[in-house]
DNA sequence: GTGAAAGCGCTAACAG
DNA sequence: CTGTTAGCGCTTTCAC
């Protein structure tokens, strides 16, 4: 009841070899044939049975996606259809597919990971997120199976591998910079998990810009927090029972600042009157918080999209060098900063 | 080099055909020998084939995920990501894998479709969203492929399908009785894109309570607006250059609500002081509005697990009757509503 | 330019 | 309980 490539072959009196030719559009079948058979194919309705012709090609053409754990809150960011929608257009482009994880833990997904390329279910995979010591990270080195990271390497056997990620370490710098020159010099900074390259970066970032301004990172200015809504809002409770408060804070995520925002709200301290904010991602609700806030727009489109370009580049090319590709950052300046107003609090200068 | 079937039935000392049954771990098969073979596989690092098995079984334990087009707003919705944890949890129990679709315009996606069910590359479907006419639906009943809405049919001659939805009509109608009961009797209708079907229940919930108050619904008083945040911006520019303004918002969709928040806040109209709002899902990020939200939790993510859970039902057993579902809904009051403030302007009591 | 036939890796019907 | 064999639907040598 299916039609197959012999229906069509015979349907158009010519060899099923002579069909498949005609679908991959072989240069050395005749125009009259070609026309022919494509008739044939119209006629009986014929599409091409993808799981025989991945079997008999050694090729899926589709494309793997390695989410975080979906337990994770994380998971909700919505920086994922973000970067997906950029993996999405690519692909579209060259006619890959999109096969998602589906995994709940870390080791369900190292497991899914295993089973997707030992299983030869997927061409290549796009590792969505980078954390220290990623079991999966190194499997798929081990294996030698086409990859890239969106975020970078931590451990240094790993250095060679593709990968797109941003210069987080400068937009962090940057953003102390920026926020220095308002004149903060109380600047704390309220990462996500540790576990997380991009933290790490982050954090290195922040330090490096207050060393050079000759101000000395303190411990009690620096928290991290695993979830992003309650973490926001736990790092505020934090950073506010200090006996010195900070006076601007770096946060490492947009949605985490709504949490921040929320809770900062709620203790009456006013931003940006009372408080400095700066986060970074830029995702689509950012610029709808209450004020709009200075955040830090990572591209998150574009990671996606080069993230599938340097993929499929691989796959197509897998003895190639591995590839890194740095994404530009940019600062998007709104309503969440301003200069710091000294302790006798002449000037009020927003900028 | 990729060791196969033959590989370890030749290890194991066996027939090929019993390395099969004893990966579908067949009853009649010995536990000695059973476990020769699985020693075997694990000596040599044996990993099935997927899509040797597909062709073979004429199934491929996936499931293929429609998502509206990409180049649309809603898709940055932080819906989408919770829908596709519940429907990944309900996959991953079962074993199923998910296929994504990566279409950017309705033709891209009906195409895709296309080529899913007839390149026989999922076992099933599950749509995303539900408008009215749509060809995606209508080809999917046509050709008594599995699969099921999340929403519901807009079409009469398509109301014999499977899918599971939220009692929109009711929620709609709920919400406005809410407000009426604060004491409001201009309340504006903020919906999303009139083709959504969901929109249109929404819609006459709203009515239907409002006639029910003896109240008659106001065309001035109906926007519908297709982005989400700007959309959110534009009705609220719409609604306040009324000369009668409303007192109260409803609001389709909480992203939405950010926008128009964000523009009543630019207005310095104030949230519920002058005006009151709701809205509806209760995404991630909903309780962190600047107040929090009153909305409709609508269980997204048990749309996305019963989805999954009735599909795969479906695929199993084809012949079974389609099955409609109704996820429940439950408002959350948290602080965009107030009672309404008699012209006078004497009590003011918060709900 | 086109056909015949082997094979991708697995499953399942039929024997025994 | 286990082996033999014939496909699943397509691609790809190798002939002609």
């Amino acid at each position: 009841m299916t039609v197959t490539i012999k229906d069509v072959a015979k349907v158009a009196k010519v060899a099923p070899s002579t069909v498949s030719r005609v679908i991959s559009n072989s240069p050395r079948i005749s125009e009259r044939t070609k026309e022919k058979v494509r008739e044939a194919m119209k006629e009986l309705g014929y599409h091409p049975n993808f799981n025989a012709r991945s079997l008999a090609n050694q090729s899926t053409k589709t494309i793997g996606i390695i989410m975080p754990n979906s337990a994770n809150k994380t998971f909700q960011n919505p920086f994922f259809p973000e970067v997906i929608r950029g993996i999405s257009t690519k692909a579209h482009q060259l006619e890959y597919g999109l096969y998602l994880s589906t995994g709940q833990s870390d080791e369900e997904i190292i497991e899914e990971v295993q089973h997707m390329v030992q299983g030869k279910r997927v061409d290549g995979i796009i590792l969505l997120y980078s954390k220290v010591n990623d079991k999966v990270l190194k499997y798929l080195h081990e294996q030698d199976f086409p990859f890239t990271l969106i975020g970078r390497p931590y451990d240094e056997s790993l250095f060679n591998i593709t990968y797109v990620n941003n210069d987080n370490f400068k937009a962090a710098k940057t953003v102390t910079e920026y926020l220095l020159l308002l004149g903060h010099k109380q600047i704390a900074f309220v990462g996500g998990n540790l576990d997380n390259v991009v933290t790490i970066d982050h954090m290195q970032g922040y330090n490096q810009a207050l060393r050079n301004a000759g101000i000395e990172p303190r411990d009690e200015y620096i928290v991290f927090h695993e979830e992003l809504q309650e973490g926001g809002q736990e790092a505020v409770i934090d950073l506010m029972s200090l006996t010195e408060r900070p006076t601007a804070l770096i946060v490492a995520d947009d949605i985490m600042t709504f949490g921040v925002m929320r809770m900062l709200s709620e203790m009456e301290v006013r931003v940006p009157e009372d408080i400095s904010i700066i986060s970074f991602n830029n995702v689509m609700i950012s610029e709808l918080s209450a004020p709009p806030m200075t955040t830090v727009d990572i591209n998150i489109y574009s990671l996606g999209y080069e993230a599938a370009n340097l993929l499929i580049d691989k796959i197509l090319h897998p003895s190639v060098e591995p590839k890194k590709m740095i994404v530009p950052h940019k600062m998007i300046k709104r309503e969440t900063c301003r200069r710091l107003v000294e302790k006798g609090g002449a000037k009020r200068e927003s900028m």
